[in-house]
DNA sequence: CTATTTTTGTGCCGTAGAACATAAAACACA
DNA sequence: TGTGTTTTATGTTCTACGGCACAAAAATAG
């Protein structure tokens, strides 16, 4: 998994959001121990019920975080992208991880001991408000999504999941199609339904000219109708 | 809703476990226009759209948030209990609220100010890893339960309620009946089911031996047998 | 370039659980 | 004490969606 990488020195722009805000010696802290990892497509970067020894940052690429539940089905609980900050969730509460990461595509990982990180955070309150800010902000999403999964109808839900790709990985030059190419598995596996009903469903939406559909390549056309499925349910 | 109030001096023992993370100053700074509030049974704490001015501590008492959903449904998504602080979540993400807090009972709530208490956070790592502690848990309660509440069946879902209950206010002294007598309705909006179904499936319960139901009091008879239902899903 | 696996697309059937209806208890309060 | 209101209880119907089977298409491997 691990070639011709670039050293942790050659990103450091890309880490400044969070490196800005500490000391020089604080800084030193984090990054001597740090290491940039290559994961390739589908590859696994971490497993239920192990340490959250390292604090994740996708620089390039793109992360799903994921939990199955009882039938075996998996939920995508989240979805990282470049330059965004990941698993130190279980950590800052003291337990193992209960999800696990996939690379969705290849992606480039800086990982930090987490160890250092809380030591860091302990005593720097910059930093704290850093992450304060993004748990609260993932938890008020998290509650968002559990009503939506568990109130709205199929449309509604699958209506969601597109506008929601459409916020976290965006559109390409054309304005329309979504930049991130999923199968109708992970289409389903975000917004809890089975596969053969994401594609149902999906077909549907192109029937009615909300989306266009080229294999994997989505566009979203109708986005004030998409809108309005996932408001109605 | 306000009579013979305490004054937040007779309650401070009560809230040592965030005051004690600070220094005098801070203390003073955050007590200065705290307050005492009396909210009786099923009382409106806070409504979607209100803008958090105010860190909550319940306490005496208990209080439910909840979300209603598209169908107009109601999601129980946290319940709270003496002494715990909670209503910073969307202060801590810059957000109004998007949820509303009930009194499940009459509680006893201090309110600070909540700039003040952002002032002291952006300036002390204790306090900030204080609430970072518990976002990181309440984070992964969250995501745990929307896997659960999509994927598990009424039973399961039921059974995982009432074990929540349990770890959530206990018991009372016989070792059994949960501490806390919520309508079929509050259970039904925990469990993201309709009323009557979670009426027919607590009658279920009880023809099983699981549980013994008087009224709204609920003895847990057979916690092994909740639990592996709960796991099966 | 063929062989095998994975993904996509459809149709059909079964069922968990919502929706609705109604009635009996329990509770509220004048 | 009666009268309205909320809660609990139970039966009946209806449907959204999961489960399964199968075929076509596409991706991947050998």
């Amino acid at each position: 998994m691990t070639r011709r990488l670039p050293t942790v020195k050659d990103l450091l722009p890309k880490l400044s959001d969070l490196l800005g805000l500490l000391t020089m010696d604080e800084h030193e802290q984090l990054l001597k121990d740090a290491s940039v990892h290559v994961f390739r497509k589908n590859e696994l970067i971490y497993n239920p019920g192990d340490k959250p020894t390292h604090l994740h940052c996708l620089l390039s690429g793109k992360v799903k975080i994921c939990k199955d539940g009882v039938g075996g089905r998996t939920q995508i609980v989240r979805v990282i992208r470049p330059v965004e900050y990941f698993g130190y969730r279980p950590a800052f509460a003291g337990e193992n991880y209960v999800s696990y990461a996939l690379a969705f595509e290849n992606s480039t990982i800086v990982r930090i001991p987490m160890d250092e990180v809380i030591k860091v955070v302990k005593g720097n309150a910059r930093l704290s408000w850093f992450f304060i800010n993004r748990l609260a902000t993932d938890l008020g999403r998290a509650d968002e999504r559990t009503v939506s999964l568990t109130q709205k109808h199929i449309r509604g839900r699958l209506a969601d999941a597109l506008l929601f790709l459409k916020e976290s990985y965006g559109v390409e030059e054309d304005g329309f199609t979504l930049s991130i190419y999923l199968s109708r598995e992970d289409l389903a596996n975000l917004s809890n339904m089975t596969t053969s009903n994401a594609i149902r469903t999906l077909s549907a939406f192109a029937a009615e000219r909300l989306v266009a559909v080229d294999g994997r390549k989505v566009k979203l056309l109708d986005i004030a109708k998409l809108e309005k499925i996932s408001r109605i349910g």
